[in-house]
DNA sequence: GGCCCTCGGTGACATGGTCACCAAAGCCGG
DNA sequence: CCGGCTTTGGTGACCATGTCACCGAGGGCC
């Protein structure tokens, strides 16, 4: 992957017992992987790197067979693909303490990975080789459990994308997603055309959606920004899923 | 699973090289495992079942956690989702010669898995128990790589699903669904609101694409069935992804 | 100030989804 | 065979969404 380099914070010459705490400590923020036997949890410490990468890399591609599993540490990655038609769907984000599970299929596989994905933010994240992912998925039935819940939980996630896509109005999605986004002082950043891809649907739709918002007294809108004032209102649309 | 009885076609007393022989050969009908040791082959085909299941069998369903991975010998499995809303989304169909591969996930995570699975026709398929299953895994690598690629390929498809649903018209995508499910002679048998079903829109719909595709001459019908006459046109139409 | 690019607004139109309702074709019991 | 029921498909009205064309405002930059 871009940016691979020598994990600072693993310097030659420390004595076992040091390292092992010292840099074990990610290990700690995956629930799956805490249950693992120490010495596989040095095997994997040792088997794999910590990268960063600044916001807006590519952190892989089609075309490119993934060598890595990335477990993020900081910051989110954003998965998309690109269209037969040119266009981009959204697929789903990648949070701090979950994997880019599904480029495992193509790490194991082989195979070229059909998504993209982008570094939304600054991202520093562990990267798993394909040799030690292989080792480990061979010596733990742990670790294949906590690779297969990532699976499990991605392809949950997948369906309930494709559900809401055929299903859910517009106004309800936007409302979902404008919470999902809002920060502490709900406020959203980010351009009608950026909520659009997200949603998969056209720039013209969200100004539109989010127009009525406004009227209705909802949303206060700025240039790049939307401010989420009748919060409850919007909550209360958002899990009004399946009524219609 | 349903219907899982004890094998016919692995009696006991019969010597053990005779037994690799009969029993193995539905191994061969999977690429990735041809190339498995000869040890691993027997205990896969040892530690597995051959199930015989009706047309219209419910396979899985969501609130049941899978206990068993499928390999499909005969028929086909429709995989679709409830949605919140009631209605159901088509997702994929599993053809002889592939496996329920995302059930693995749920098998391996201990979760219950989203999705339901429909016996189309009467199916014969091998069932391989969580308990093999794991060994396999853990035991070999070209068998972990087999379960990657599956579920790379259902993963890719997955997402080409969510690009069509998005981004193609329903004509071009009903066109391609008829070529997909003609017969030999050119018939497909199916109600349009089967077909509205698989591409998660309305009869209404269906019915009007039907229509005109007649006005053109590309299609004759009668009651659940339709005759493809223009293959070429449709063909055509199907092709013509991304041009709109 | 003048240029240019991004962001957002808007009207017209095409496609697709929903609803209500109808008619024709098979099915089945009497 | 009749009559009623169910399944299948047809249709019009209407709403939601996507597409296209075009415009204007804001903001950065020379």
């Amino acid at each position: 992957m871009h940016q691979t380099r020598r994990p600072d914070c693993m310097p030659r010459g420390l004595d076992e017992t040091r390292m092992a705490t010292e840099t074990a400590s990610w290990i700690e923020r995956f629930e799956g992987l805490k249950r693992l036997p120490e010495d596989l949890k040095q095997a994997l410490v040792a088997g794999s790197q910590i990268v960063s990468v600044p916001a807006g890399t590519q952190v892989f591609e089609p075309g490119q067979s993934a060598d890595a599993l990335l477990l993020l540490l900081e910051g989110t990655v954003r998965v998309q693909q690109k269209s037969d038609t040119g266009r981009e769907v959204f697929l789903y984000r990648v949070h701090a303490g979950e994997s880019c599970v599904l480029t495992t299929a193509c790490m194991l596989a082989f195979e070229d990975y059909s998504a993209d994905g982008i570094a939304e933010t600054d991202v520093r994240a562990v990267a798993i080789p394909r040799a030690t992912f292989d080792d480990l998925a061979g010596r733990s039935s742990l670790f294949r459990e906590f690779i297969f819940k990532a699976y499990s939980r991605r392809i949950t996630d997948l369906f309930t994308l494709i559900d809401h896509i055929v299903f859910q109005r517009m106004d309800v999605r936007l409302a979902a997603r404008l919470l999902e986004l809002a920060d502490e002082t709900n406020v959203v950043h980010a351009t009608h055309q950026a909520l659009g891809t997200e949603l998969g649907t056209a720039r013209e739709v969200i100004s539109r959606t989010l127009a009525e918002f406004q009227r209705r007294g909802w949303v206060e809108q700025a240039r790049g920004e939307v401010r989420l004032v009748g919060r409850s209102a919007i909550e209360r649309l958002a899990r009004s899923a399946g009524e219609r």
